[in-house]
DNA sequence: AGTTAGATCGGCT
DNA sequence: GCCGATCTAACTC
């Protein structure tokens, strides 16, 4: 399995978010390795989009959206939550993919112990479950996709996979906008 | 099955 | 001071 290399996330976000369904999210730790299959996501833009971190420029937060591609970006949310995007376009223009859901691959044990359910369907089908099914802070926050320990990688040659396009969920602006992409009929989508 | 409230805190208006 | 790219448990029908 390849990792996807930047000229993959050096695009357009919502193309980006389109084609990351189906791709795999790696997790190094130690000797173990937790993955699980992308099954739904979100785009995020710049100043144009309302919902984004970046509408109103940069912050000491949202700075890793501004900076290059194939970079990560965890922030801290609700006063509980952590959520994983992974950043898109170029340098100076913010844009990012938030991860929602996962179907859980590798490390499954690891990951049901994490969250304390022992269903398939409860590991990840969100974006705070998944990055609490990973183990994953703020310190994973501005990590290169191409090098580090957290990384992504091609799809199997699973067939035709069955995507989706809806609205974006759980947000106050900009609701209409059709920048959310899912698996369909994937138990590991997040429920609305 | 569907709706609501509470948790809990960092970021920014 | 207010509200959020959420989740879970509890409550109602």
């Amino acid at each position: 399995m390849r990792r996807l290399e930047r000229a993959f996330y050096e695009r357009d976000t919502v193309v980006v978010a389109a084609e990351l369904i189906g791709k795999i999210l790696n997790l190094k730790q130690g000797t173990h390795l937790l993955s699980g299959i992308i099954v739904e996501t979100e785009a995020y833009l710049g100043s144009e989009d309302p919902a984004s971190h970046a509408h109103r420029g940069v912050t000491p937060r949202n700075r890793v959206m501004f900076g290059p591609a194939g970079f990560s970006y965890v922030y801290f949310t609700y006063g509980n939550h952590h959520c994983f995007n992974v950043v898109t376009e170029s340098e100076h223009k913010p844009g990012a993919v938030l991860i929602r859901a996962l179907e859980p691959l590798g490390g499954i044990d690891e990951m049901k112990k994490r969250r304390h359910v022992l269903a398939l369907e409860d590991v990840a089908s969100g974006p705070g479950k998944l990055t609490q099914a990973f183990g994953m802070t703020r310190e994973h926050s501005g990590l290169d996709l191409t090098t580090s320990d957290l990384f992504l990688t091609e799809a199997q040659p699973n067939g035709t996979l069955r995507i989706k396009t809806s609205k974006r969920i759980g947000i106050s602006r900009a609701k209409e906008l059709p920048y959310r992409f899912y698996l369909l009929g994937n138990l590991c989508v997040s429920k609305t």
